[in-house]
DNA sequence: TCATAAGCGAGACGGTACGTCGTGTCTTACG
DNA sequence: CGTAAGACACGACGTACCGTCTCGCTTATGA
């Protein structure tokens, strides 16, 4: 029923990607807490000791099905504008982020848990945003668009920061409007400020 | 040993008000899932039946504990200066959601549980917010720093979120560094954009 | 509703009689441990603590109840001839207890706790048989229908005592015909044994 | 420290006997209701998942332990002589009930409450003693000792019966002498009545 | 006639056991 | 050998009950 397809590029076996994808699919309708172990077992016709001989705990379960669920979402856009490639990645991120806003806070969980969490939470989803978007900025650098100071090292992340707020905390998820106000209004005032 | 500070202007009795420091403080140490709801009544000298009889399950017991802890930390800087105000709640903002990221992830999972903890979510934690920071900028609309249009519906968080975002999803504490930052180089020039 | 009949000769007052038939009441429908105190104070539209200035405990409570319920039991037939005396005070225990069978089971319970329900239960509950049986017996003898030395201090109890047994152990609560083929063919063999 | 001995015969596995024997013991340790569930999974090192898994309340287990105890205290004296077979049955009986007295009034509890466990009581405590009773009879019309008609259906359980009333009703357990004399003069009259 | 006290209904409370359920480990049997 | 199936120890959850306690209200008495 559960064939192995979007396992492309992945560190896991199909089996496993398998266990993954039903691990990804119950969290996403029940919730971090209602989801068992058991019913994934279940679901995928799967011994629990074929699934903890993988993911030693629940929470490490969860967070590769997270991680894997997660995986191909991070594409550059490369318009040729930074108005425009700020734009596109905010639709992005808030698309992606929608969707998944339950996963998220469930895997937030485990990070109060360990710091190997945190850890792991940074390398495999927060760096891969960290790069896109010094990416993006570097390119209007050298359009001559923003100044080469716009790009620090603190407050890189205030596009995605913001957006997973709206969906993971509160209720509200952002509209293209919001991505549109968020660009224009906020972003863009800040960075081209003393570029002309 | 725990005497009822702190209750004033609260919706709890003066016993309830302990139970929430009990838990709060529990929570913090151990975080959501190794805190029982039997060590905060034994902590508490109370039975679970008393914890139970108004928080029917762990979870609500949890929120309202959080939400408890938060409400006395939403105070008006009110300096007399728009980007005074700005630093000062973010100043604000970032130290007590410093101390309570753990508690903020913690009751994450249950708004993914059900849409009424997202809904007591917005009235309790974020419309406190939201009527702080407008009432900064209708201040500051009245002196003459920014103009009335400034003052929108949907982006008026994003000096908060942002924050939230720091100490919650990411393990990178916002420092008083990234607060000035933040509000010199990003609010602020959108904010008094065209009112020069 | 409940009026305080019944309650002559009783050390109850009028408003304790009425707590002990409505306890005797609701053990009779649930049973021992189904029978909370709770309910006795509810149905009855008394104060818990009313009821435990009384009977400091549930199972003080259920015994005064069972004693209240079986004081008027015992009443002498006195026909005049011994077997017609036994199978009269038999019909009237296999009645009795046949109606009363699961207090007497509550009973029981509390006298496996402590040695002190167990002589009450002698005192107030059996010594009044044993008396009763023995006056019957008595009588026999001086009419010459047995012997003196039938009257034992160690089996005097067998007739009560095995209906008793077949009401309380057994489901089989015993017939008439159950009485008559024991006075008959049981215990008038053995005691006019001997007195041809 | 608990080897499964005692389970021959036993519809039970080894593991659930050794639950059963624990519960027995803590049952006659502690009495009904200071016996605990949690006490018999420490004392076992077994899960209350395991013990609920078999038997669904504590009233089942502790009926189960009940049975078991004492599914091995019936045996046929066959001594070849009625009244020496009734001596020894009672003497059996005398000593196995004086020894159970409390357990069998807890288990009683539970007769109250539904009549499944009085047909449970019927099947697997009484039924067992009827037969082994009307075996000793039978052999007893066979050697010419008494009449057939002194196999009766109703009567049969005086012997026990009583015996069961003296130890779970009233402190006086019964003594040697006790059975000696219901032997005697009570149960054999009755017995050999007419076969002289 | 009014005040002060004693008893009662109502019900919250601390404690404790029950019965349920989920995690992570382990064993058995199959392919 | 790896896997499906599922029993198991551990421990937390949420419920129910016992016996204690406080709070008002009513009633019964003394100035």
């Amino acid at each position: 029923m559960r064939s192995a397809d979007g396992c492309t590029d992945s560190p896991w076996s199909p089996r496993e990607c398998e266990l993954l994808a039903v691990t990804l699919q119950l969290l996403q309708e029940h919730g971090y807490d209602r989801l068992t172990v058991d019913a994934v077992a279940a679901t995928a016709r799967a011994s629990k000791a074929t699934i903890y001989r993988r993911w030693p705990t629940k929470a490490e379960l969860v967070f590769a099905a997270f991680v894997e669920g997660t995986r191909q979402a991070a594409v550059d856009p490369d318009t040729g504008a930074l108005r425009d490639d700020l734009l596109r990645l905010g639709e992005n991120i808030a698309a992606h982020v929608g969707t998944h806003a339950g996963t998220i806070r469930a895997v937030l969980v485990e990070m109060s848990r360990s710091a190997e969490f945190g850890a792991m939470m940074q390398e495999q989803f927060l760096d891969q945003r960290k790069a896109l978007i010094q990416r993006i900025l570097t390119r209007a650098v050298a359009r001559g668009e923003i100044a080469a100071a716009a790009i620090t090292e603190d407050l890189w992340d205030v596009l995605p920061g913001y957006l997973i707020f709206r969906s993971v905390l509160t209720g509200r998820s952002p509209s293209h409007q919001t991505v549109h106000d968020l660009v224009d209004n906020v972003l863009m005032p800040g960075l081209t400020r003393g570029s002309t």
